[in-house]
DNA sequence: AAAACGCCGGTTTTT
DNA sequence: CCGGCGTTTT
């Protein structure tokens, strides 16, 4: 521990040792950022500059956080739980325990999920007599959201909409949504950095003592702050000035949440006197990993130059396979996968399938299981919104918080107790008039004159009271068995009997057993806590390394971490660069550092494939291959993937403008495959299809189009069986004409006619 | 009050 | 294709 430092690159030694004022970090993948970050931070508990309770180091993750203080403890003795160590989020929930009563807030306030929030703005939305369909609530939570990474509130979104009556409609929504929240004594995801933010604008004595109180600085992944995080950092630096972050703007893949690049490419203007220091030795991948890398990342104009390289071999070639479907492509990977463990010596955690969206998952999930390879999904995994687990957290966060409408509206009447609808509006409305929550409008016997279920309402007051008071007396753990037990939750589910209330009550005690883990870890668990930590939780948080198997998982979650052989998987024109993102440079700039994430989180080997044809929420359509992978040189590329590269070559020259026309009005005769379908599912529309052969000239490799023959009975989607009466070249392409049965005479292209051989 | 039905809309990525 | 939600039915 004497000569921690010695343990570094001269770069990285720099960057540890640099103390005087504010420090960027340009650190590319696999450079060993979080390592000089990790470092820094024990060099100043080592020199004794300044104490563990006067740092605040934020990460992007619970885990890198949990990670770091892992490594940090390793190193020097002194106790790293005293460092202010966490996400943004987890840093802003501690500051504003402590400090949100200056906002009118009380301390046990709740933090709302995606679905409480959806559910007060469609709230809003009737009690303002607004259509859903007119103000769509997930595009008014997406604004919100927003304007919140901003800073600006109610009354700044109103000020900017002036003009725009839609806007100011949503300033409206805005304004009540935010009073509402107060009500319920809540708080959402983006108020827990935003109300922190106005706190210490509000209040300069309190800003200040953090300002002092923070001698150092250090925010990782600083490619994908946002504007507000911008904001805090830059309010709690501005005394001491030590502010060390640490980024990659080839990284920057959060932007659709409003992570804001310019944050780092202009680091050195904000902070006066800053000092750049770039870390660019790559210690992770393989040559042929880093050049594909390299070589894709270099076709976006905006990036700060710097160049990785790494000491490492040359290593292995990238595999690429073009499959037929998206079965194939999965079970193509578990041969794989297979294989290698069968020749190398790899286990299962070894691998890593990264896709561009969850709904590619559940193909792969099958295929795994089907063939016993054991794999463990990141995220997608829809356990907190299943509705018994929200069901008994919502019980949980009355019980913490009993001005918090939206929980409390969830499960008074569930189980049934006889709580109707119209009993329901009558305390609502009731509670509306005199200020107060429902469950405060509840607890006067007077509000409940005339109410048919009055009876049935004291009684759930009864219970829930009774909850209130056991609550700091009885483990978290405890206290969901008692309100499984006392709601009479359990006992129906137990009636049931049926597979899916097993299922339910599994999925109700594997919560049970979050919490008794929970209590493991934590010594003072409080329920606040334990709700707290819930509402903090992010799906990579919960990786347990031990278990052997292979992870699925989005390439935005796979944002920090590496494996020895990764595959990517989907590598399609709309799915990846995705529909949304091709018709902007912008947008797909950030799609194209999301691939160099992707391709720089494998150490050793690299797969990318893609499927031919690919089925996503119920239709069928014809896919162009990425045009990530022709941003990589083909000499990477293995000799097994030259043929699908040459055979894609071959078709790009042939394509010639009379077969573009040829494939518009194909498509636009909606005879045979729905390429387009219009407003629907991941194909492309004509136009992006067509706009994309023009850019970069793509192959079409679809049906075995050599395999026809005259006089075979074909079967069409549509169109039914039918004979092939005549077959002529067109390019690379037949020309079928095909008699079917019902539909009399069609002629279509092979390549894109998906037809099953009959004989 | 609850179950059953049927329609519509959305389906990138998430701390 | 799926889920959510409003409507209708019992």
């Amino acid at each position: 521990m004497d000569n921690i430092l010695d343990e570094l690159n001269d770069k990285q030694k720099e960057a540890v040792e640099y103390l005087d004022g504010p420090l960027l970090i340009l650190a590319g993948a696999g450079s060993g950022k979080t390592r000089a970050l990790t470092y820094k931070i024990a060099y100043l508990l080592q020199k004794d500059i300044v104490k563990p309770y006067q740092i605040l180091a934020i990460t992007f993750t619970n885990k890198a956080a949990r990670e770091m203080k892992e490594r940090i403890l390793k190193l020097v003795k002194e106790d790293a739980n005293d460092i202010w160590l966490g996400t943004f989020h987890a840093i802003c929930v501690r500051i504003l325990k402590r400090e949100i009563e200056k906002l009118g807030y009380t301390r046990d306030f709740n933090i709302f999920d995606e679905q409480d929030k959806t559910k007060l703005i469609k709230d809003i939305l009737k009690r303002l007599d607004l259509d859903e369909k007119q103000y769509n609530p997930g595009y008014i939570a997406y604004e919100i959201s927003r304007a919140k990474d901003e800073m600006k509130l109610p009354e700044k979104y109103l000020s900017e909409a002036m003009g725009d009556y839609r806007k100011e409609k949503i300033a409206e929504i805005y304004k009540v949504y935010q009073s509402d929240l107060k009500k319920n004594n809540a708080i959402d995801f983006d108020d827990i950095i935003m109300l922190t933010v106005q706190i210490f604008l509000d209040n300069s004595e309190v800003l200040s003592y953090y300002q002092n109180k923070f001698k150092y600085i250090l925010v990782d992944e600083y490619q994908d702050t946002n504007k507000i995080q911008f904001l805090l950092i830059s309010l709690l630096s501005s005394v001491n000035k030590n502010i060390c972050v640490v980024g990659d703007e080839s990284q920057s893949i959060y932007g659709f949440r409003g992570a804001d690049i310019s944050n780092i490419l202009n680091f050195e203007e904000t902070f006066k006197n800053a000092k750049v220091i770039k870390l660019e030795e790559n210690y992770r991948s393989t040559k042929n990993i880093l050049d594909a890398a390299n070589n894709v990342i270099n076709n976006n104009k905006s990036k700060i130059e710097k160049k990785l390289w790494t000491q490492n071999g040359i290593g292995e070639k990238i595999n690429y396979k073009t499959l037929q479907n998206e079965y194939e492509e999965a079970e193509y990977i578990t041969e794989n996968i297979d294989d290698i463990c069968k020749k190398e010596k790899k286990t299962y955690s070894d691998f890593a399938v990264l896709f561009r969206t969850n709904a590619q998952s559940r193909v792969l999930e099958e295929v795994f299981l089907r063939e016993s390879i054991p794999y463990r999904l990141i995220g997608g995994l829809k356990f907190y919104s299943r509705k018994e687990i929200k069901d008994l957290s919502s019980y949980l966060k009355l019980i913490h918080n009993p001005n918090d409408n939206i929980s409390l509206k969830r499960i008074i009447n569930e189980p049934k107790r006889g709580i109707g609808e119209t009993a329901l509006q009558k305390l609502e409305s009731i509670a509306r008039s005199k200020d107060v929550s429902i469950f405060e409008a509840i607890k006067d016997t007077e509000n409940l004159n005339g109410l048919r279920s009055a009876g049935n309402i004291i009684q759930f007051r009864q219970m829930i009271c009774d909850l209130i008071d056991k609550k700091d007396k009885i483990k978290v753990s405890e206290l969901m068995l008692e309100i499984l037990d006392k709601t009479g939750y359990k006992n129906e589910l137990e009636m049931e009997n049926t597979k899916e209330s097993e299922d339910r009550l599994e999925n109700i005690m594997e919560y049970v057993g979050v919490a008794l883990e929970f209590e493991k870890e934590n010594a003072e668990n409080s329920l606040g806590e334990f709700l707290d930590a819930q509402a903090l939780i992010s799906d990579v948080d919960n990786i347990d390394e031990g278990q052997s198997a292979v992870t699925l998982m989005t390439m935005h979650s796979a944002k920090g971490l590496e494996f020895e052989v990764v595959f990517l998987a989907g590598m399609e024109e709309g799915l990846f660069p995705s529909k949304r993102s091709i018709d902007e440079d912008e947008t797909v700039e950030e799609e194209r550092r999301l691939c160099y994430v992707a391709i720089t989180r494998a150490k050793q080997k690299l797969f990318i494939t893609n499927a031919s044809k690919r089925t996503i929420y119920g239709s069928t359509t014809y896919t162009i291959p990425s045009r990530f992978i022709d941003e990589i040189p083909d000499e990477l590329f293995d000799e097994i993937s030259q043929d699908n590269i040459t055979l894609r070559k071959k078709k790009e020259k042939n394509f010639l403008d009379d077969e573009y026309s040829q494939v518009k009005s194909f498509l636009s005769n909606d005879e045979g495959f729905n390429i387009n379908s219009k407003s629907s599912s991941f194909g492309i529309s004509v136009d992006s299809f067509l706009k994309n052969i023009n850019i970069a000239p793509t192959k079409i490799t679809t049906n075995n189009i050599d395999l026809y023959e005259v006089g075979m009975s074909v079967k069409h989607k549509k169109f039914g069986v039918g004979k092939i009466t005549k077959i002529e070249a067109e390019g690379d392409d037949y020309k079928l004409d095909i008699s079917f049965e019902n539909y009399g005479n069609k002629r279509l292209m092979a390549a894109y006619t998906p037809l099953e051989i009959l004989k």
